[in-house]
DNA sequence: CTTCCACAGGAACCAGCGGACC
DNA sequence: GGTCCGCTGGTTCCTGTGGAAG
């Protein structure tokens, strides 16, 4: 009979896994004193009852937005007594004016918790309680995820306008710069009271947040520097993200446990980097409805195979028009024996996944067939017909 | 120059759902 | 248990577009 202990092993590698996940928020944040000093002195005029500025927060993917707010509304909420509250939100679960609403008002006062109240209703407590001297900030984390987030902006402002004492501010972070286009001026101006910028990260900059969190997650010695260095060049011509290139680092980190090393070097670094590419799609397709998939599914065959326009090629290669798709979705449906969805969706389906960068698409132009968009995939479509028809079945 | 093709994407609407309230 | 309310995930209808064909 075989014992469980030789299965229980101690990690040499790992010290504390939680360290790399990209949850994990460190005590001190490296690189963005000035984001954290800026964000502070804009708050601190709650604490003192008077209503701060709006803000806007704009940064890509893992450049310590959410983490920074994070550590100062922490710090906020120590020092704030009942006279003052944050509310932290994200919008990806919130993603409409009534859901937001009610999270703050269940958030703000004791015994909201039912649903089924009306917007106005909701609107009228919620400037009752902040009526009497209170402030009140709301932390919009994706904003842009916010549908109709005029109408949320325009009612909030005008919340403010009403009351006497007390008032309402928000912090809204989105790492899409250019969603401010759609909104309206208005709440265009009343959202960008005061504007932050976080860059990427650099090189070194990666380098030194790695190197700090390779010290409490991971055993003395059981990293290179080489590693270190590595995984953070990488990440930084990536994208300057420093969720990826922690990711990079503990998924190498496994390699070397898996092949029962006692060291992480730059060899599983380079390993590692292909296959954090492909977790990451897989995860996202994961996530994906099933329509999705199958639109997805559709187009991965037909990559395979190829356009059935071959003038396509003249053109540029592997690009697949939008009507061939449609029509290899509809049959793979009906093999499937599922009622396909009408053209007007699956143009909503191809819309969602460039959103999720699964695709990429072009107007068509150039002289080929008016009016259309050709199609083509992010990312090598034997992988993702593997990822799709597994989830399927599963 | 007009008409046609093959779509894009907005707007309005609808069925079905689930919780709160009486 | 009906109904009010809003949400989700569609559908139907529609107007817009830009190259190609006539």
């Amino acid at each position: 009979m075989p014992s469980f202990d030789e299965f229980i092993i101690e990690s040499k590698i790992f010290k504390d896994r939680d360290v790399l996940s990209p949850h994990y928020i460190p005590d001190t944040l490296h690189f963005r004193d000035h984001q954290i000093r800026e964000l502070m002195s804009s708050l601190a005029p709650a604490l003192m009852g008077k209503k701060p500025r709006n803000i806007f927060i704009y940064g890509k993917t893992g450049t310590g937005k959410t983490c920074s707010v994070r550590q100062v509304t922490g710090k906020f909420l120590e020092k704030s007594g009942d006279r003052s509250r944050i509310i932290y939100i994200n919008c990806r679960i919130h993603n409409k004016p009534y859901r937001v609403l009610l999270k703050v008002a269940k958030a703000v006062m004791e015994g909201f918790d039912k649903q089924g109240y009306g917007l106005p209703h909701i609107y009228e407590r919620l400037l009752g309680w902040a009526g009497d001297g209170k402030q009140l900030i709301i932390v919009l984390d994706e904003i842009d995820m916010v549908k109709h987030l005029d109408e949320l902006l325009y009612m909030l402002t005008r919340a403010n306008d009403e009351l006497e004492a007390g008032g309402i501010s928000i912090i809204g972070i989105s790492n899409r710069l250019l969603f401010k286009d759609d909104l309206d001026p208005r709440s265009k101006s009343s959202l960008y009271e005061r504007e932050m910028v976080f860059p990427p990260y650099t090189a070194p900059q990666l380098q030194a947040i790695l190197k700090q969190r390779a010290e409490l997650g991971f055993h003395e010695n059981a990293v290179t520097t080489g590693a270190i260095s590595l995984a953070g060049a990488v990440a930084a011509q990536e994208s300057g993200d420093a969720r990826y290139a922690l990711k990079i680092l503990s998924r190498a980190a496994e390699m070397a446990e898996e092949s029962k090393k006692d060291k992480l070097t730059d060899v599983e670094v380079k390993a590692a980097r292909d296959l954090v590419e492909l977790d990451l799609v897989k995860e996202t397709i994961e996530k994906l409805p099933e329509n999705h998939q199958v639109v997805l599914y559709a187009i991965a065959r037909l990559s395979i195979s190829g356009s059935k326009y071959r003038r396509l090629d003249e053109v540029q290669d592997g690009y697949l028009f939008s009507g061939e798709v449609y029509e290899e979705y509809t049959s793979i449906c009906k093999k499937i024996k599922k009622q396909p969805k009408t053209a007007r969706s699956y143009r909503s389906y191809l819309n969602d996944l460039e959103m999720l960068g699964l695709l990429t698409s072009v107007e068509s132009g150039k002289g080929i067939r008016g009016h259309t968009k050709l199609i083509k995939l992010g990312h090598s479509p034997q992988e993702l017909i593997r990822i799709v028809s597994k989830n399927l079945e599963g």
